[in-house]
DNA sequence: TCCGACCTTCACATAAGTGTGAGGGTCAAG
DNA sequence: CTTGACCCTCACACTTATGTGAAGGTCGGA
């Protein structure tokens, strides 16, 4: 499919997927006039690195754990030396600490909206009520 | 206590705790010689402010999200009208997105690694061993 | 008293992600 | 053959989070 479908489904503006093939995280095949086709997979890869760039990844390491998400067939293993071991793991853990400081703000979050609530209903009158 | 042992205290530079207070994230108060003069509290805050950021919060949803996360007392109910509470859920909303995103990758780095571990215990001399 | 280690503000610089538009090619339908 | 809806590259601009440094104030100890 062209740059406009794909950007239709996935509500990726163009420029961005222009920008995710620059940066060499979603590279599609060309046409013969140039134009660039991408397959069926890319939709989920595109939105995959969308969410990644949402939560603070940048794209150099998006590019180094992109390959790790393709799940059917691990045939890829080859090129992992030590070294990407060791990126891997890193990254790893950071993204455990990024998902523990999300949860816990997450759940204060919801536990404020509840507390608020339950005062709105018991007292109604102490309440700025133009819902 | 004043910028350099808060930035001591949490790893972050002292431009940054200048940073957060221009954009109203972290406000100390001031000595009589014009120093920033930051409470105890300040030091989780800004550790926090630090993990939002790094889990790609811009500062101004930051500055919304904080006051719900000084849990003790939430005595600041009252400045919460209709439209503060729908950012709210809104921003819930939009980290739990996240949250599922980073679970899903990282879940799947994990596996990636644990499967090249794998790989090597069994058929080491595949794998190029230079550890 | 003066030095060194703090602090202040101001300002310019950079990188990343993103918006916008100019100038121009492709191609199918009228 | 022209028009309209696509596509291309290039390039400038903006915002946000940061780095860096200049010019100068404060203050405790040699």
């Amino acid at each position: 499919m062209r740059i406009g479908e794909l950007s239709e489904r996935t509500g990726i503006p163009r420029r961005m997927l222009r920008y995710y093939e620059e940066t060499g995280m979603l590279v599609p095949g060309r046409c013969e006039n140039g134009y660039r086709d991408y397959d069926e997979q890319s939709a989920d890869r595109a939105l995959q690195i969308r969410g990644l760039l949402d939560a603070g990844m940048p794209t150099r390491v998006i590019k180094q754990v992109l390959p790790c998400l393709k799940q059917p067939g691990v045939a890829l293993v080859f090129d992992a030396t030590p070294e990407t071991i060791d990126i891997l793991e890193r990254e790893r853990d950071s993204m455990s600490e990024r998902i523990e400081t999300l949860t816990r703000s997450r759940d204060a979050i919801s536990r404020y909206i509840d507390t608020i609530r339950r005062l709105r209903m018991r007292r109604p009158e102490e309440v700025s009520s133009r819902a």
